[in-house]
DNA sequence: CTAATTCCTAGTAAATCGATAGAATTAATA
DNA sequence: TATTAATTCTATCGATTTACTAGGAATTAG
């Protein structure tokens, strides 16, 4: 399941992808618009930020803005960013691999290939989904 | 991801699957022999009884074993169990629906269409993958 | 009766989640 | 330069969930 964090920032993203080209969008807009609590919004621009989605401009009449296409942002890339892995197991995982502490060896986990299976379905699905697709009705 | 339980519980299968028709596995020779806490997997046992899947006996020499086709048993059905929800959110949910408060209609939420499109992919990926296909070696 | 097992109910420490608070920083403009 | 409006940063908080652990009651075979 998704986390609400990653919920909102879907909903951040599809809300600033609607905007004409150039209009800067400020936290309290976005948060009215697509009902998000505001402070907590502010926390996941920022990490929108940081991951390089959007951009923002200080000060008055600051605000955010997209800095990739919506044609490529996919729902795999928020995912990522605010709730990890994609696999249902980190030994299955490509982006968060970490080996079970419980198996004894990786080729002797018999769950490892069939989550690599899942994860591959579910990732291809993930990027099928870009924002654009999502803003259009 | 899933859960610990769940995995664990994937895990006591596979291991119930591997035995004799027949035998009666007692959980101290599965949580041995999965690498799995003794007094977690009790519980995990438990919900895998009460979800059908397995059967117990009780008393001395008592223990669990399989009551369902490891060809029959999916990966969807043990998430569903321990872990809930395959859809990334509620309201794209087919056996654990619940409408997103934070929409203010489900036609205009953007989001559900594309969730539903994942929830799909995955839970055929999901379904693909049996007890049976993970035992075989 | 005894030993071995499942079954049941609580409890608990740690992490995570969903948010809130408040102040610092930055920028436009009057 | 002072004011105002915005982002940015850091910290905290309460509730929930997770991953176990503990202890004992119930059940059964011999």
């Amino acid at each position: 399941m998704l986390s609400h964090k990653a919920k909102y920032a879907l909903k951040a993203l599809l809300y600033l992808a609607e905007q004409d080209e150039n209009h800067i969008s400020r936290t309290i807009e976005i948060a009215d618009g697509a009902n998000i609590p505001k402070k907590f919004l502010e926390q996941i621009l920022l990490d929108l930020k940081r991951g390089r989605f959007v951009s923002s401009k200080q000060g008055k009449f600051g605000g955010y803005y997209l800095i990739r296409s919506k044609n490529d942002i996919t729902l795999a890339e928020i995912h990522r960013l605010f709730d990890g892995a994609i696999a249902l197991l980190p030994c299955a995982s490509l982006n968060f691999y970490e080996p079970c502490s419980d198996c004894k060896t990786e080729e002797e986990c018999s769950l490892r290939h069939g989550l690599m299976i899942i994860r591959d379905e579910t990732l291809k699905a993930m990027q099928g989904i870009t924002i654009a697709s999502l803003v259009k009705k």
